[in-house]
This record gives C-alpha cells, structure tokens and sequence, in this order.
DNA sequence: CCTGTATTTTAGTAATTGCTAAAATACAGG
DNA sequence: CCTGTATTTTAGCAATTACTAAAATACAGG
C-alpha cells in the first residue's frame, strides 16, 4: 500500500477560502469557478475530489466557520453566568460582523435565506444551524432558571428568542454597513431587558 | 396615431407574481424563466419589453412591496404617537413576515443579503431602502424628542438602530420558521426599552 | 381595407452552471 | 525499477443563464 499524488493545496487554508468566498456572496451567489479560484485549485475535479459537491463542500465550510471566526459563540457558553454568556455571544457578534479581516455580517443568516429550490438544502442547513444556537441559548437560560440566576418568572423560551432575534437583527446591520460601535450600542440596549433578581 | 398589439396580461397582477417569486427565492435564486412562468408572460422578449431587464423589473416589484404587502410600514408612521408608530410598525412585521399569503420574511432583508458581484446593484437596492426605512424612524423619533414624547436625554438614533435591528432580527426568524405569536411576543419584549417620560 | 403601432412569437446568442469520465502524473513502499 | 494509489489534468457533458434580433400578430384610427 502507497500514498499517491500529494495535494498540492492546504485542505484547512482551501476550506478558509472557501469560507470567504461564500461568506461574502452567499451560497447561490458562489460558482464552483469562483471556489477554484480562491482556494487555489486549478482544476475542478480536483475540488470535488477533495470535497465531495458543492453542497457537501458548504457544509464543511459552516464546521470551519463554526471552529473558526465563530468559535466566540461556542465560547460565550463558558461564561460562568447566563447574562455573561449572553453578553459574550451578542458582544462577539457585533466584534464578529465588523472584523475587517472578514466579510461583513455572519454567514449563517446571510448565506442562504431565501434561494431557487436547487439550494433548498443548503438554506435548510443554515435554518437548522441559527436554530440550534437558539435551542442552546435556550438550555442555558432554563438552567439560569433554576439556578436562580434569573427570576422564577421568566420566560426562557421567549428570552433566547428576543436574544437570537438581536444576534440576527445585527447581523443584517452589519451586512448593511453598520459600524463596530453602533452594533455595541445596540447589544447595550437589548441587555437592559435582563431579568435582573430582585434585590432579596 | 394607433394602439398596437394589446397586452396579454396584467401589468399589476404579473408584478405581484414577481414579487412572489423574488420574495420566496430571492433576487440571485431567480431566473427569468421562473418569473415568465410566475407572471403568465409565454416569453422571455415580452418581459423585457414590458419591464426592462431583470434588475429594472426587480426595483419595479420592490415598489409594488412597498405599496402592497409592506404597506403597513408606510401606514405605522400615520400613528399619532411616536410609540404607537413603533408598535404598528413592528407588531405589522410580526403580522406580514407571516402572512400565509405570502412567502416567509421580508424581501428587503432577505432578496439579497450577499451575492455575487453580478447582483451587487440588487443588494444594494436593498440595502438603501433598509436605510431609508430606518432614518425615517430615526426622524419620527427625533421629532417625538422634541415634542417631548420621550425624555430629553434620550438618544433617537441608537434608539431607531435598536427598533430597526429588532424588525430585522424578525425577519429573519420568520424566515426561518417562527410562528407569528412567537414573533409579537419578541416585539412585546422590544417595546419594553421604549422610553418612558418619568412622571411628573 | 389599409396603415401605424406595440405587442407576441420564433429562434437564437455567447457565457456560465454544476459536474464527470478518462488519461496523465507524482509520490510511497517493496 | 516496478507496482499501487491518490491526486491533477484534459476535455467535455447537458442544462441553464440573461438577453436579443427579426418576424409574425393583433389591435386602433382613418
């Protein structure tokens, strides 16, 4: 048993490419000719060789998205209280959507929300992806619940709805042009509906 | 001086079925071929000659939006009250973005979020009329300041930010499947930021 | 009926779409 | 050097893209 022809192109830097290419025009706004092309590959065959179809290829790239300019997300749940949680998570999206090292906005709400039939699946992929941040948001705040974080009275369902509904809203704001600062400011105001305890 | 060739079809009721179309599939996931189909329009020639090509026919079908299923945005500001102006407004969005009439969401964030350079001119179509939606509510609210329907020390540009990523942030949960009580209970919680006079 | 006009129809363009079969190539191990 | 393997390269597929020139058609007014 043997290797075979080496690749001539980084797997890990072609996917970031990949990820910048649909990041920025979107899943159906992205041809194959343009993948090829900044990813460094010179021939086609030689992408679906390594990444199956271009469908198969968009998923890869949401894991890589996820592992890299959105690990933040992942992160924010660290955070040792829920309102850090989802000051990280909202705070992260307003630095994550203005990185000049990036497109603007987040691929997620941007790379597919209304498509032809043809890109169903990969609009149902991001659908399914903002939904479970949402379901997970929604874990931790019921956990919040009865931790006491918050008041016995809160509705954490409609809680993770509002906060996810703020994380999408900015990204659209910040696929409009909106800057770093005035996404800070709006993060600002939407925290002061935290169910604050109170005072004992 | 003569009539020529009368029309085969209505011009109102085939940009109507445009707008479904671009509303469900987005500027980028249209293809002619789906909007002559859509239309009642046999042939590609009759469409260009009717409505340009297929950018001019998409700014024709946003202003049909405006005067028809987003018309509620336009009416919002008749509201006598800045603060019921905000509610008409975003309680209509709740409403319209599911309407089982009509494709989930709203065409003016999700026509074209991202795309390829090719439909650069559509987005930013979209783009601008986001923009004009959102100072025309950053003006209602400057007015409301002076007015004193909202105290002095209120910022009426952070505040429209934050109202119009709110309308965003629904559109893109409608998109993905929220129900309509779901979205109205987000707006409910949204409009608890409205500033309140302290009273006197 | 004839003319002028504006539409529809026919037939097509060049370019691009996602994708692939088959051949050429470059390496590792023996 | 030879074999096996996995890649790249070449060449191409059928389908679709937005769009258009030119001819046929259907009406109004005279």
């Amino acid at each position: 048993m043997a290797g075979g022809r080496p690749r001539s192109f980084d797997s890990d830097v072609a996917l970031d490419r990949a990820l910048e290419v649909f990041w920025r025009q979107g899943y159906e706004g992205t041809a194959i000719s343009d993948l090829t092309k900044a990813m460094g590959i010179s021939n086609a065959p030689s992408l679906y060789n390594a990444f199956g179809n271009k469908e198969q290829l968009f998923v890869k790239v949401l894991d890589r998205y996820a592992e890299g300019p959105a690990r933040y997300i992942r992160e924010a749940f660290d955070q040792p209280t829920a309102r850090a949680a989802v000051e990280a998570l909202l705070h992260g999206a307003a630095d994550a959507t203005t990185d000049p090292g990036h497109p603007r906005g987040c691929i997620t709400v941007q790379g597919g929300l209304a498509c032809s039939p043809a890109a169903e699946s990969a609009r149902d992929e991001l659908t399914a992806r903002r939904a479970a941040g949402e379901a997970a948001l929604r874990e931790r705040l019921q956990r919040a619940r009865t931790r006491g974080e918050i008041p016995a009275g809160t509705d954490p369902d409609g809680l993770a709805r509002y906060f996810t509904t703020i994380y999408q809203g900015v990204a659209v704001q910040a696929a409009g042009g909106a800057t770093r600062e005035q996404l800070h400011g709006i993060v600002d105001m939407a925290m002061t509906l935290w169910p604050e305890q109170p005072a004992a």
